[in-house]
DNA sequence: ACATGCACCTGGGAGC
DNA sequence: TGCTCCCAGGTGCATG
């Protein structure tokens, strides 16, 4: 489910609830995601009687600093986290229920499994975390250090980035945004853009995380969709100008937004602003 | 080394 | 109601 912007949200949301909270029981009610042994069994049995120093996010990753140990939870396209009351009946797609010494409990729901949730020692993390691209809103990224990146580069601009080890925290939703803010069509090449165009792409990824971010103020995160399934939209479509917008007027210039299909993806754009590529 | 496309899972909505 | 088909916001790995 989660890009940046909403891994960034959810872990503001559980940070105050969790942090200085020692965990009691560990639950996994809904069934564990393939590869993950049963809690009795596996190091994630560590977890319980730890307490949570700290709540962290690097790239989609949400990151519960345990004493010596870091329990780190991905998730991926499906995953959702609340904050309920240890006595509340789970959900049917939860995978971890996290019970916590004040009678709350922090929920992992995943209905695709495609999740995952593991506890790392200090080595092996530093190791997972460098493996992820730079954080788009350090200040260390900046344009001349995005020029660097991008100089490598030949492939289209969507897959690129969607690569998670070109720059992190950007997925299907914010790749869109990013290409329409930045005027780029998805299947243009990094390598036949000019200066400019660079500068712009640049741009256009700083700000519109930033809104984003920016944007998600309320208490507790949005994580459901109205009207739900592929298509459904949370609350924020107001805030996206292409995504999920196909045959609505282009925001800018008024044409239609189209859907087509890039690398597999479901791509919105604006035909106008964004002028496909030559055919070479 | 780099780019591409699929596999991994399950569920919800649309259309018949 | 109950199919069947299509779609889904991520990423690791096999394949060119």
């Amino acid at each position: 489910m989660p890009e940046l912007p909403e891994v960034d949200h959810i872990v503001r949301y559980v940070r105050p609830r969790l942090v200085g909270r020692r965990i009691t029981t560990l639950e996994t009610p809904g069934g564990l995601p393939r590869g993950h042994d049963a809690p009795g069994t596996s190091p994630l049995k560590l977890v319980r009687g730890r307490t949570i120093r700290a709540v962290d996010r690097r790239a989609k990753l949400i990151l519960l600093r345990l004493d010596q140990r870091t329990l780190v939870l991905h998730l991926k396209l499906t995953g959702k986290c609340w904050i309920r009351d240890a006595d509340s009946a789970p959900a049917k797609s939860t995978r971890l229920r996290l019970v916590l010494d004040d009678g709350q409990a922090l929920d992992v729901e995943d209905a695709r499994k495609l999740g995952w949730f593991r506890l790392l020692e200090d080595e092996p993390l530093v190791a997972m975390l460098e493996k992820n691209g730079p954080e788009p809103l350090d200040p260390a990224f900046t344009l001349a250090f995005f020029r660097g990146l991008i100089a490598k580069k030949r492939g289209r601009l969507k897959p690129l980035l969607l690569d998670p080890t070109f720059v992190a925290g950007i997925g299907n939703i914010y790749a869109d945004e990013v290409l329409f803010a930045a005027k780029l069509h998805p299947r243009r090449l990094a390598s036949t853009l000019a200066p400019r165009e660079v500068g712009a792409l640049h741009r256009a990824i700083v700000t519109s995380l930033k809104r984003a971010v920016a944007d998600r103020t309320e208490e507790v995160p949005d994580q459901t969709r109205v009207g739900s399934g592929a298509r459904g939209a949370s609350k924020h479509i107001k805030t996206r100008q292409v995504f999920q917008r196909a045959g609505e007027p282009c925001p800018r210039c008024g044409e239609t937004i189209l859907r087509t299909v890039v690398a597999t993806r479901g791509t919105y754009l604006c035909p106008r602003c964004q002028p496909a590529p030559g055919p070479a």
